[in-house]
DNA sequence: AAAGTCTGCAACCGCTTTCTT
DNA sequence: CAAGAAAGCGGTTGCAGACTT
């Protein structure tokens, strides 16, 4: 037979906790340690489920929960993650120190996927709402060459439809021209050179200001991190930045590295002195039209509300046969 | 100032997985 | 091995406070 019941239902109480149910708790957890909640509440003196007791143990009264607003960098990691591992909240919490799954959960429902929504972004795919995005104006362009965009259909990079997407939003025509073009510019030599076979570098205009800082940095590119030939990464040649959709899986000695619109490639290589990604990133971009055109829209203003993240320097594709099941 | 609406979040609900007997 | 409860987890709700009309 299984075990008796954890309690009974019958007179017990449900709703907010008082001061004196949270003492009793604490007290009873500190000196036993958490766990057993079966027993609990009956021993600690509580008329609680002891569901509840865990619930709110783990939710609000845990020693080393990190109370206050989410930082910067932590909203930019849920993000990430998030378009990694979905709605997996519990996996989340746990590459967030002091942050609980609810917490996260609820952040996200009340500010990351609204903000995203606002944005034009999906927040269940992290990919733009086409139904959103307003082609006509873009196709309409007269400086836009409208049979690039059409010779590139099967190329379509959610990035630029992702900018495209604010950028229409903010209605600077000139700017999401100048944008498109751009990208457009960029994917042609892509297509030219025929290269990179499991990674391709993003455009972005950030300031290097707004990479992760070293905390957070240290959370994915821990200094013991081997990369998917088992080798130990050298922290130094580790990317300033977290990889846009798949934050967790570093690239592979055989992945090459481009800046955007730039000729020169830089081959990752964990024991070579001679690669770095401040390299990639410093390199000039042969691009007549300078990138940062649109910074005063993609920047980060660390606002309450507008706080955009684009900290996506490198986009790498999930190698095949990878489970997430089994990484998590 | 009052009523209505919105927002944020703690807590609950119900399903699935894990564990105990 | 099976039954059934505990534990874990994601989705949802209820309510207090803030904001708007």
């Amino acid at each position: 037979m299984g075990r008796s019941p954890c309690c009974d239902k019958n007179g017990l109480k449900k709703g907010p906790w008082t001061q004196e149910e949270d003492l009793k708790l604490m007290e009873y957890v500190q000196l036993h340690g958490p766990g057993n909640w079966r027993t609990l509440p009956k021993n600690a003196g509580l008329q609680r489920c002891g569901k509840s007791c865990r619930l709110r143990w783990t939710n609000y009264l845990r020693p080393d929960i990190k109370r206050g607003r989410f930082s910067f960098e932590e909203e930019e990691t849920i993000i990430q993650l998030h378009s990694v591992l979905g709605n997996k909240w519990s996996a989340i919490a746990a590459r967030l120190p002091g942050r609980t799954d609810n917490e996260i959960k609820n952040y996200w429902n009340t500010h990351i996927r609204k903000r995203l929504l606002r944005n034009g972004i999906d927040p269940v795919t992290h990919t733009p709402r086409l139904d959103l995005l307003d082609l006509s104006s873009i196709l309409n362009s007269a400086q836009l060459n409208l049979s690039n965009l059409l010779n590139l259909q099967t190329l379509v990079n959610p990035e630029v439809l992702k900018l495209a997407t604010l950028l229409a939003s903010s209605s600077n025509q000139e700017n999401l021209e100048m944008l498109l073009n751009n990208q457009m510019n960029q994917m042609n030599q892509t297509l030219n050179n025929q290269q990179l076979p499991n990674c391709i570098p993003i455009a972005t205009s950030l300031p290097n200001s707004q990479l992760l800082n070293q905390e957070s940095h240290n959370q994915y590119f821990a200094p013991d991190m081997v990369n998917m030939n088992n080798q130990i990464i050298d922290e130094s040649l580790m990317p300033p930045c977290l990889p846009d959709h798949n934050p967790l899986i570093l690239p592979s000695e055989s992945d090459q590295f481009r800046a955007p619109g730039s000729d020169i490639e830089h081959k990752f290589n964990p024991t070579s002195q001679n690669f770095n990604f401040d390299s990639v990133l410093s390199t000039p971009m042969s691009s007549p039209t300078p990138l940062n055109s649109s910074s005063t829209l993609v920047n980060s203003s660390n606002t309450d509300d507008d706080r955009e993240t684009y900290c996506s320097m490198f986009k790498f594709e999930i190698p095949e046969g990878f489970e997430f099941d089994d990484f998590i």
